[in-house]
DNA sequence: TCTCCATATTGAATCGATTCAACGATTGGG
DNA sequence: CCCAATCGTTGAATCGATTCAATATGGAGA
């Protein structure tokens, strides 16, 4: 007691009972008598006790009940951007119903970021925003905890992985403006690992670090080929995923003699900022420009005119993710998740 | 080994040394020789020895090297509320550059608050949002670790609490207009624990539990007094901090014969609704109504017009807390911090 | 050759709890 | 009145590492 902290073996010495009994009282306290557990409350209350340490009960218990979210972006990407938000959003509330506690980890450089997944509490981990980020991956797994990743499209099956159907997704948003009458179209791409931002040529693209990326450039493509349409006509432009490059890449592309009646954009953050770059220009959405965009986040639905795009089922993923870590039962192998369309205000056939 | 799982005892009888060589091998690699530590390190890899285990590690050294950021409100507030989002990107900024880890702990109801408050593993709590979550407080206190509390304005003074002068940047608002020349105003405020959302009568506002609540509404008061406004002429309208109690709000408000032309809004999510509510029935801001917020959120400076507002220095704020919580140099009283006013285009003088 | 010192390694104690086999005390049945 | 079953309690082992006083080793200086 001297020590200013006191102990489970304090209370018991103090109450007079075993130090097993004591644990019990806390534990398990139906076991042991009423007047015991009493006595031992009342010794406890008395010295100032805490209760159980959770390092000691840990220590001997092996889980520690608490999920870790790594991702090499800064732990502030969790707050600001919209898809980790929203996916974050669907992992607290599985979190919350099985009582598991969440623990945030990223880094500034590398190597803090093996500090800090090596030393991180938690029972497992999901892996976010993982391309290009294999070293997470392998750090992850020299950690030899069960870990799985979300939107990894890497050749590497070894990694469990749950990911959405990129290509398929992109076709189906490709195809809805298409149908609509779309002809003249631009693609709006996720290049955030230093290829080159602006225009690409067509095989540069294809070749995009990103499998992310390239999957739903493939999408788009395979779908307007349907429609007769030349993958070499359709103009690409990287973005870093932020406002400057999008609205960069809108200058390039309103400049154009024919510039697009439809705008693929492969995240709806990309969308969001095209639709205000459009109405700060007088393009009326979707009379002059319909605009789609990818993933779904909350602002989609409530933006004006509401963004049409394609839904990615987040509250699947962040369950069968958190179950997957918790229960040990990782999937075998990648498993892909099917993409709906949501259609909203943003997309309307073109003037004729 | 026959166990699946390779500890560090295994690893120093494999390589024939004692586990306090073992253990220095991974925590301070300077102090064995060089012959010995290849030896030890080859061992381990053959083994598959995933590195020292944060339980045994932790148990030993005491601390956690976490924080935990507790809240009433469900796990989800921590990325769906923009004040929350803020606060917590400035958090993780902290510690990001200490190589702290954070911890989120909510629950769903008061029985799994108080299990994961207990269970949380970390060195400290911060409190958010603690108003009416004196049970919040009373749990965090018998865990017996440092805590502090944010934006509590409770009157227990054993709580360490860092705040902000909620009073003096009402009043700011509020002269910031009236010297702008509006004499017509209204409030709307923040209610979220069970007060009558609607209109309110004087005396009953300024009851109202939230210790925020009152004092901004107070400072309003203070300030349109100074230009000879009486409180009793100005309508408060509680919200629940959404949209739709905002919109109500707002219909009954422009219903009256003499509607505000300045609006004083508690929060900038509030302020943000009423812009939108606005500009939806055609009013201009500022042409037709001022509107200003609290807070500072980065919404507030990409809406369109930027929204005048009072700033909270969260970068101070974080920054206190989370070096009281590792520092252990938890402030003697109730900190408060002042607030400024920020200027965008949300505030002009009244159509003459 | 002997002493002294610096450096590397060992072995045991420790952190704070849980668990479980074994033991002691009651109680009921025969 | 004895035996068995039941229930509560004890004591020691365990979880996986770190730490530190004590010891072994090797080299330099006298």
């Amino acid at each position: 007691m001297a020590k200013g902290h006191v102990r489970l073996a304090d209370v018991a010495k103090a109450a007079g009972v075993s130090q097993g009994t004591a644990s019990n009282v806390f534990g398990r306290p139906e076991v042991v008598r009423e007047e015991v557990r009493e006595r031992v409350l009342a010794t406890a209350r008395e010295l100032g006790y805490a209760g159980p340490d959770m390092k000691g009960r840990l220590l001997r218990a092996g889980r520690v009940n608490a999920i870790g979210v790594a991702s090499v972006e800064p732990l502030a990407y969790f707050f600001e951007d919209p898809w980790a938000r929203a996916l974050m959003t669907k992992i607290a509330a599985v979190c919350d119903a099985t009582g598991t506690g969440i623990a945030l980890v990223s880094a500034q450089n590398q190597q803090k970021l093996a500090w800090n997944i090596n030393s991180a509490l938690v029972d497992g981990f999901i892996l976010l925003c993982v391309e290009g980020g294999e070293r997470l991956v392998e750090l992850t797994r020299r950690r030899q905890l069960p870990f799985i990743a979300l939107a990894l499209g890497g050749a590497d099956t070894s990694i469990p992985v749950i990911g959405i159907d990129n290509l398929a997704g992109a076709a189906m948003a490709a195809r809805h403006l298409a149908d609509l009458g779309h002809r003249r179209f631009a693609v709006l791409a996720i290049d955030q690992f230093g290829d080159p931002v602006g225009a690409t040529a067509p095989g540069q693209a294809a070749r995009s670090l990103k499998s992310t990326s390239r999957d739903r450039l493939l999408g788009y493509r395979q779908a307007l080929e349907e429609f007769g349409i030349e993958p070499a006509s359709v103009p690409v432009h990287g973005t870093r995923n932020d406002r400057s490059s999008v609205d960069a890449a809108l200058d390039a592309l309103f400049a154009m003699p024919a510039p697009p009646t439809a705008i693929l954009a492969m995240s709806d953050r990309i969308a969001l900022f095209a639709m205000q770059w459009l109405a700060a220009r007088g393009f009326k959405v979707p009379g002059d420009v319909s605009v789609i965009g990818f993933d779904d986040v909350p602002e989609a639905a409530t933006a004006s005119p509401g963004l049409t795009t394609i839904a990615q089922p987040l509250d699947e993923i962040a369950r069968r993710a958190v179950s997957a870590i918790l229960g040990g039962a990782l999937p075998d192998a990648q498993e892909t998740l099917d993409v709906t369309l949501v259609s909203r205000g943003s997309t309307a056939p073109p003037r004729s």
